[in-house]
DNA sequence: ACTAGCATGTAAAGAGTTACATGATTAA
DNA sequence: TTAATCATGTAACTCTTTACATGCTAGT
């Protein structure tokens, strides 16, 4: 991750679509992105500020009609070649890392219900993941024809409801497997 | 991610079954959580340095019968006890970035061949991790009864199983629409 | 002779998180 | 009047990666 500047890049790809402020990408990454990808302000304003020294982007004063002063960034033309660049060469790898596998992989260090507690409020969790990205998923296929960007979100989206499936199948799994083992272990 | 050090816990939990010197522990690391959660050398004899300092673990030298210098490190009470703690306390989320993702997400800037290409080559890269799991997961169940800690460790590559299916079947779909859309954008 | 593996570490830099600071507007 | 939302930013700190440095042994 280190030397990438991830951050960097998905503001490009933001911008390389309309203009937008600081706040308003920390939005739309939120919104569109976070399933997969997080960024926060402490990262966003200061990329900003990096892509605008290095020439990718342009600052101009946003219409302040009401509310704060407001920055709106454009990218240039340098922006769209770097982009584009990165936008190219491989990934190099996901980036996954799961807290609750290494927890449950000490698990003997702790009791079976503690470890089926655990498992279970995975579940919830990855239940209501599971309605919000349906939800998403329904709204994009309405609109799916409309332009060739809806179609790539789209897989992205698609790709949160496989997985978070699979976090669901699995949990099922995982709870009957543990629920084995405590009856086996309780009556020798 | 910050203020957590993970890696301490790593290292407690895999001391907590035996002495192992630094090395040991990128080894074991490697071969049993690497699927889901991986760590240098550059994290873990900083981090060795820093439990030793604190008490959680002692550092002894161990035997050189032949090769390099060795260093070996056990758990101590306090090392028990922090790490026991740790597991209690609920996991805060899982942690997942995929590039792979963010560049389809931004995949208009490409042309739909440079995209497929992209979804290609993940499949065959999680083909090959596919492959990988599944042999661990017959390994182990053949020694799941013998203790508690294979069927944790069995959890944790269940786990891995199922998302590797995720992906896969993900970039069947994903190959079907990209390929769909080509079609009808062709011949109009 | 060369490569791979064993073994330990440091340094530098960049990525990322969290907390803090400020202040206006709008709706309940 | 209180909370939420809009809006921008900094500081401190930690995490993480990458590259570097060293040197032995065993096998091909």
């Amino acid at each position: 991750m280190a030397k990438e500047n991830t951050t960097a890049y998905i503001i490009l790809g933001l911008l390389e679509h309309e203009d937008l402020s600081g706040y308003d990408i920390k939005k739309k990454i939120d919104l569109m992105i976070s399933h997969f990808w997080e960024v926060g302000y402490g990262q966003i304003y200061p990329t900003l500020k990096v892509l605008e020294e290095s020439g990718r982007i342009v600052k101009r004063p946003g219409e302040t009609y009401k509310g704060p002063e407001r920055n709106l960034y454009s990218i240039t033309e340098s922006g769209r070649t770097a982009l584009t660049e990165w936008l190219k060469i491989p990934e190099i790898k996901d980036h996954t890392r799961y807290e609750i596998l290494l927890k449950l992989f000490f698990g003997s260090m702790l009791s079976v219900e503690e470890n089926l507690k655990r498992i279970e409020l995975y579940r919830e969790k990855h239940l209501e993941n599971q309605k919000t990205i349906q939800f998403f998923k329904q709204n994009l296929q309405q609109v799916l024809s409309e332009d060739e960007d809806h179609l790539y979100y789209y897989l992205t989206v698609l790709f949160g409801e496989k997985v978070y499936e699979a976090y669901l199948s699995w949990t099922e799994e995982a709870k009957e497997l543990l629920e084995n083992f405590q009856k086996e272990k309780g009556p020798l």
